[in-house]
DNA sequence: GCCCAGGTATAAA
DNA sequence: TTTATACATGGG
């Protein structure tokens, strides 16, 4: 890989492995919109505009000072290539599922921002979820030259349910103040749960009001780069019921949770195989 | 209009 | 410990 100043941003040449629309539109960010010949969005503070030309990945509004940043976002020190041999081995379907989307990669995403996304995900629709998540932004985050940041913990703090009726995320509004406070308030640690045995880490984000073991997975997995979580929605219970019946997610080796994400949107854009 | 969505809190069995 | 239901909202 060689990284190179653009007139714009920069160019991170020699990607492999990655897909724009199938790593930013499978249900693991929430910010990213298709604009053009690629996708307009925010990651972290951050304001981009992206686009993949052959293994090239450029991105404009970027510069050479966060090179590693874009780098460690799309995770591109991790051989996605050689998991997804080692997946299409373990099963025929999760065969399938790497071959169907063969670019997705499992983003490192903010760890609040994780956390609040999938807060706000839960018994919701992905499209209604981005539109939620674009008016917190909009009314609550800092804007900088037209480019709204994610709202901080302390930010949404000071707030009330009330406040939130703007974003029109229903009962969840009540999660959201809960878990700012809580992350504000500093008897949530992200940091220091991020470092936490999985099971520890866990329990410790079970401790806000509406996250649940898969808001809490969703968070490590997404927010944390812990790769062995394995989210169990509605569909993966469906998956490991049916196809995958008598597999346990720890079955899937330490890089599950990426396992789980090629069959997630497998499942979703072919949902006759789950029944 | 109807069905349902990357679940979880709460109550009841 | 397991199972049933309400929940706000709006996309398809």
């Amino acid at each position: 890989m060689e990284i190179t100043k653009t007139k714009s941003g920069i160019k991170i040449s020699g990607v492999r492995d990655l897909s724009l629309p199938e790593t930013l539109c499978c249900g693991q960010a929430f910010r990213f919109v298709p604009y053009e010949n690629g996708f307009s969005g925010g990651a972290w503070d951050k304001k981009a505009f992206i686009r993949l030309d052959n293994d090239c990945l450029y991105i404009d509004g970027g510069t050479l000072a966060d090179k590693d940043f874009w780098c460690d976002y799309f995770d591109l020190s991790l051989d996605y290539a050689a998991l997804r041999k080692e997946f299409a081995a373990i099963h025929p379907i999760l065969s399938e599922a790497v071959r169907y989307a063969p670019g997705i990669r499992v983003l490192r995403q903010n760890p609040w921002e994780a956390l609040c996304s999938f807060i706000i995900s839960q018994n919701n629709n992905i499209a209604r979820i981005q539109g939620i998540i674009e008016r917190l932004c909009l009314n609550f985050g800092d804007e900088k030259d037209g480019f709204y940041s994610f709202p901080t913990a302390q930010k949404l703090s000071l707030l009330n349910e009330e406040d939130l009726a703007v974003i029109r995320s229903g009962f969840r509004s009540r999660y959201i103040i809960d878990a700012a406070r809580k992350v504000a308030g500093g008897e949530i640690d992200l940091c220091a749960v991020s470092l936490m045995p999985t099971d520890e880490a866990r329990a410790e984000l079970m401790k806000i009001c509406g996250v649940g073991p898969k808001v809490a997975d969703c968070t490590m997995l997404f927010g944390m780069h812990k790769l062995e979580c394995f989210p169990m929605d509605v569909w993966m219970k469906r998956a490991m019921a049916g196809p995958f019946k008598g597999m346990k997610p720890q079955d899937f080796g330490a890089y599950a949770g990426i396992a789980q994400q090629y069959i997630f949107h497998y499942s979703r854009k072919n949902p006759e195989i789950f029944k």
